[in-house]
DNA sequence: GTCTATACGAAGATAGAC
DNA sequence: GTCTATCTTCGTATAGAC
């Protein structure tokens, strides 16, 4: 991937994660990425696109590593590993963190069909293992909780108590979730 | 109140819900609302001024529930309340719980200020009753991951699979959270 | 108190030089 | 492939009639 291409992703994200897309122009992408605005639609066509990479590049990235991470294990053992990582790749782009959240619920997006992957695929990832842990739960349900759970506290984290560590973050989700 | 101005807060929390506030023009509020634009103006002088009178008199009301509803309770029903409580306002209000969701973690807005004092207000009265209900947990992170369970899994309830019932939604998060 | 008409700036997108 | 300059549309906000 481009120098040119890769700071405009860096950029956008920025400030998306901290205005949302809408407010958030491609004059401001462009100069906080360092190139000219015309290079951002050389790169990607529209200001949809580019957003619409981050979301699908991101997403694609997220669930790699959450499969890598509960490849193997099954029941509790499984379902905490999954928050672990889940917490690390918030720890990791809480910029993209933020960016699905606020997007997270919304249709009347360009990209509501991107979003609409990420939250299936994730949330599937997710149930497919507590159906495993806990078979007398509602798999797609208790996985929205322990998402929940796991991005909401991740972000009050990082976004308003940094200083704490990620082992007592960790150790809070997994005391509440059972 | 007025019935203009009713009308007015109505559309607004609806499109913005849908869309986000940068991409909800006060010309499609005004359409939406059956008023002119002008008059959305005069009752709220600035597009962001409206936007804060939504938010700080929706957090108002919420918090007012959630007291009540929690009030001489503690330990686990007192939790339990919480839970049905805050689940039902996101029942009652689901445009207001996106947009609180969508601004949650944002912080370069005109209504930061609003938004803080509403994630400080409720997270707060959680924490309390987390304090109360397990003296050897950590409030405040306990509270979020609460906070993030019901949030999420009433969104994904209300916006995905409305067909089900909310005592099903209200138990799978009960049976999540210890 | 609500409307219509309009001023003025901002933002997405394109054209063409280098 | 990246830049500058420009076009055009859209959106906030105001002025003034009713």
């Amino acid at each position: 991937m481009s120098a040119t291409r890769e700071q405009i992703l860096i950029a956008a994200l920025a400030l998306a994660a901290d205005q949302g897309v809408a407010a958030t122009s491609v004059d401001d992408i462009a100069t906080r990425a360092r190139v000219a605005k015309g290079s951002v639609f050389y790169n990607f066509g529209t200001k949809s696109a580019l957003f619409e990479a981050i979301l699908s590049e991101g997403v694609a990235r997220l669930n790699n590593h959450l499969r890598d991470a509960t490849a193997g294990l099954h029941g509790r053992p499984a379902v905490e590993a999954l928050v672990g990582e889940l917490l690390e790749r918030i720890r990791e782009n809480p910029d993209l963190a933020k960016f699905a959240v606020a997007e997270m619920f919304r249709t009347g997006r360009d990209w509501q069909d991107s979003i609409r992957q990420v939250r299936e695929q994730v949330i599937e990832s997710i149930a497919e293992i507590v159906a495993d842990a806990w078979p007398d739960r509602d798999p797609a349900l208790t996985a929205a909780a322990i998402f929940g759970a796991t991005l909401v506290t991740g972000l009050v984290w990082l976004v308003f108590e940094p200083e704490r560590e990620i082992e007592q973050v960790r150790t809070a989700i997994l005391q509440t979730i059972v």
